[in-house]
DNA sequence: TGACATCATGCAATCGATTGCAGAAGATCA
DNA sequence: TGATCTTCTGCAATCGATTGCATGATGTCA
């Protein structure tokens, strides 16, 4: 029967109800240091707190130890499909090491993630977990220049100024154009992101590097869209077409490839049949467009729980070096490519 | 040029520096109670603060005032494509307020589920904001007793015991089957969701009620699925294959609906020639499926702004009446639906 | 029995900001 | 000039838990 009255009990309520004085009951109720306080006495305070319903007032202990386990989390999109398993393995991550997630969307400018910053900050949060590095990325400067552990997921940024947590974006493009090249096409294209972020960079690397390594195509049969999105995507396929004579196309994302789709069937090319397209990031519901796209799939939940798992050591070891976790990308077979039609 | 020592200043300091006491200090910071300062005296603390690198202790006022300016959010699976918007809505909505979500995935059982709602507490949230509620929710009563300001967001409880923003389920299933009737349709299937969820009930009902309106088909053509998935759905859809000789199915979700297609395929019957289906949400990359997906738009992202806001309304004001604000879906034609073949 | 180690508990300072109350200084009016 | 009011600032208590230090109790061994 938890009693029912208004106010909460707090500590002392407990300790007074236990005969003992509030610091033990401290120690009591807190398995770290239950240790230091007799087993009856411990046992006597356990069950008194159970029973007036007490509930530790987590905001006093934070001010009290200068830890609010809370960890800030900076996402350029919520709505955007990638990072919902990014952040359900941010969030088991944390969860499971007694950290809690304080999630917010990235605003347009610098400006506006800087204000972010400044009151998670306000919020003492142990530490920052941003998706939303660019190369060279001020926000980012802000964040360890204030001696806040920062770790980055997705995208990284230039320097190895902090850790991060990141696909092996250059090989997965790698893999994209062999897979074309395997095929028997010679003429490929590719579809590059925004070259400000880490992703956009290396996998147009990593096309340059396909294409040279295998001694096929043209190297600078690329065009960069403006934006991770399908619109962006449409218009960038549509100058690619209009610039280079090619049989494939390799897409530094899946919505940019969803993009060719359209581009492709506005001008009545029939995928894979005139041209064979590969997407990235293998998002949800990409097995159920037409054609089944073919992708590089990349572990987003893996990448948000490593990041978790990082920035939580840091915390707990400030004095860590950065340190860059890259995982395997892998290539999905569906319906999107095929050998080209002229042999 | 603001100091770079190692302890970051506190309000004392700023005090201190401006030659003030703390509690002046205190209000010229704080532009509530500014006016309580003389403008001169403000002005230069305001200024001594930017200079020191003055950054308030939103923990340490937090433990004054009681209040956190922190909301739990709890929503079934963080990686669920319909949460993105809806959390996009609540994170803008709340910022707005100068609130801050902290954002929890919900556990299997209840048992996890009230643990988290604990954690919450234990944070002192000023109110929670629930996406996982059943029908009859124990986790909600469990809120409502600890006096927590709680708002629903998509599903609704069965009573009117919290406050609630959700679609109008039964009116967008209708709909649905209307829009299907005006095709020709007669014989028409329902994939149900879970019943325990609102949505799953709702909709079932808006079925039977549109179908009984209609004077049409068959009320018990339906059939639910265990889960919202893609796997339940492609079940559910045999089974109703099997019991029903049906031309059209509305499904209660768009993965359902996915599910159907898979369903279909395998019976040799091509949609929407042979059969035709609707969706329930028009998640994401729907229009890009083939064939496109005919849909029911439910307005995610205000649903999550309207919570939101219900919220902060309900935290500012403690004694106000739940209020339930419901929101009108749309059809969204598309290329799943067409005439019968019989006709 | 006395010296000393060990264990358990209490004491009180501390984290950093907020706010009701009181009092000082200055303004207003008769 | 004195009474009264207004405006501004300082004082100190407070929110609730944590923790270094001191002290008292108990046990051990010579």
């Amino acid at each position: 029967m938890t009693d029912q009255s208004r106010v909460p009990p707090n500590l002392q309520a407990v300790a007074d109800a236990a005969g003992v004085h509030r610091s033990t009951a401290s120690r009591a109720l807190n398995p770290a240091t239950r240790h230091l306080v007799a087993g009856d006495v411990a046992g006597r305070i356990v069950e008194t707190a159970r029973r007036l319903g007490y509930r530790r007032d987590a905001l006093a202990a934070s001010l009290r130890t200068g830890r609010s386990r809370l960890v800030g989390v900076i996402v350029p999109d919520i709505a955007n499909p990638v990072f919902g398993p990014i952040l359900r393995g941010i969030e088991r991550a944390l969860a499971a090491c007694g950290y809690s997630a304080l999630l917010v969307n990235a605003g347009q400018g610098e400006a506006d993630q800087m204000r972010l910053v400044e009151e998670l900050m306000e919020r003492r949060v142990d530490g920052l977990i941003l998706a939303t590095a660019r190369r060279n990325d001020p926000v980012l400067g802000a964040c360890l220049a204030a001696g806040t552990p920062t770790v980055l997921v997705n995208r990284a940024d230039e320097g190895q100024r902090a850790s991060a947590v990141v696909s092996d974006d250059r090989a997965g493009m790698v893999l994209a154009v062999r897979h074309l090249a395997s095929l028997g096409h010679t003429r490929i294209g590719h579809l590059a992101g925004p070259q400000d972020l880490s992703t956009g960079a290396l996998r147009r690397a990593g096309f340059v590097d396909a294409v040279r390594e295998l001694g096929i195509g043209i190297e600078d049969a690329w065009v960069t869209a403006s934006a991770y999105t399908r619109e962006a995507g449409e218009i960038a396929t549509s100058e690619l077409l209009a610039r280079h004579d090619v049989t494939a196309i390799a897409a530094a994302n899946d919505l940019l490839a969803l993009g060719a789709y359209r581009a492709c069937a506005a001008r009545g090319l029939v995928c894979p049949r005139d041209m064979s397209i590969v997407g990235h990031n293998d998002m949800p519901l990409v097995d159920m467009v037409e054609p089944p796209l073919t992708t590089i799939r990349i572990s987003h939940l893996r990448m948000g729980e490593e990041a978790a798992r990082l920035l939580v050591r840091e915390i707990e070891a400030p004095d860590s070096e950065p340190e860059r976790i890259v995982t395997e990308p892998e290539l999905v077979l569906r319906a999107s490519t095929a050998e080209p039609r002229s042999l």
